[in-house]
DNA sequence: GTCTATATTCCGATAGAC
DNA sequence: GTCTATCGGAATATAGAC
């Protein structure tokens, strides 16, 4: 077995590690050697691989919102009517979070450290879309399914009470003295909390 | 006017500089000579008026902290009933923030970037102590005022819906095409939306 | 492709004149 | 108290052997 076999491991094994340091310390707290020693191999191969460091950065950020935010518009653009869709989209959005669980957070600092980088990749490749999600509430209010509601308030709220957990974590668990167990059991129980919390405001 | 006298106004540009770029770049990526540029100085005088670059971060990190959190615990332990505290907290607490609209993301930038310094003063100094509040849903709960939910989510149902518009500011104006007016109005109406979303919702 | 050694840049911090 | 000049360390990046 030659050592050129290993490349694509080593690609992977660099971004794996990249990840993990550039989710929890951003690119500026974030360390070459840091990354390097995470990966088991020598400071100048993440060169090789990456042409520097903000390269490995950016393959780190396309990832993260590449991975994350597609899968958000398709729940979002599920056809289904607007009540169960509120369930639906909750559930899943919760269960894509906890296994991402750094990535919010990552995103809101990097797109609040430097929006210029962050909206040129998001604008250009990934690209949120919640018009037809929009549309719908429109509808549904319309109809007198549900109440008459701001349709960008009630989306936002939906995001917000999804998301804010995992923004808050730290926080959350001082606060509340939980450990990372008691977390997970108050993720699942927020998971099947929210839906009704949010239709219970709306339905008629 | 002899050079001496303004010692007290340079103190003061300082922290007011630092704060500036602390807040949107944070710790790792704020440069000394950015803060020093921003406050007309030169960079030997911030370590004169203040050590070293941490002694500034805690200066400015006190000072958000400090700031904030007092009054959001005056907030939550006001004495009125629940379901009038909830408008009052929420359109109290969006003002504050609209004040201090970088903090949020600051915050959740170092809370998660290092955990262990900011629990420490967190903990030492600050305390936010939410238990009053907990105690106030759990009994308005027990007298038939609300229906049953868990206070706790409750709780974080209010935050989560206050803050979220701060940390996703850049994210809402673009996927939205906001002008910074239009997020001002955005708020304020969110102040009126908020409380009715949840009062609708938990209301008997 | 992988490593060691070294160059280069940047930035926090200090020395010392005024 | 304020400035200029400079030091020293740290981190990114490259050269070059294997």
């Amino acid at each position: 077995m030659k050592k050129k076999t290993i490349d694509i491991n080593t690609h992977e094994r660099i971004l794996t590690s990249a990840k993990k340091i550039f989710y929890l310390k951003g690119l500026d707290g974030a360390r070459m050697q840091e990354i390097a020693d995470e990966a088991n191999i020598n400071k100048a191969m993440l060169h090789y691989y990456f042409r520097n460091k903000e390269a490995l950065f950016d393959a780190v950020f396309a990832e993260a919102t590449g991975n994350i935010l597609p899968q958000v518009s398709e729940l979002l653009n599920a056809e289904m009517p607007l009540l169960e869709k509120i369930s639906y989209f909750t559930d899943k959005y919760i269960t894509i979070l906890s296994e991402n669980p750094l990535i919010p957070a990552f995103i809101i600092k990097e797109m609040n450290n430097n929006p210029e980088r962050f909206f040129k990749i998001f604008n250009e490749k990934i690209r949120l879309k919640p018009a037809v999600f929009i549309k719908q509430i429109k509808s549904a209010v319309r109809n007198g399914i549900i109440k008459p509601v701001d349709p960008l308030q009630l989306f936002l709220n939906m995001i917000s009470l999804c998301i804010f957990p995992f923004l808050a974590r730290p926080m959350i668990m001082n606060v509340f003295g939980m450990n990372d167990d008691d977390f997970r059991k108050f993720l699942n129980k927020r998971k099947k909390e929210i839906p009704v919390f949010i239709i219970n405001s709306i339905k008629i």
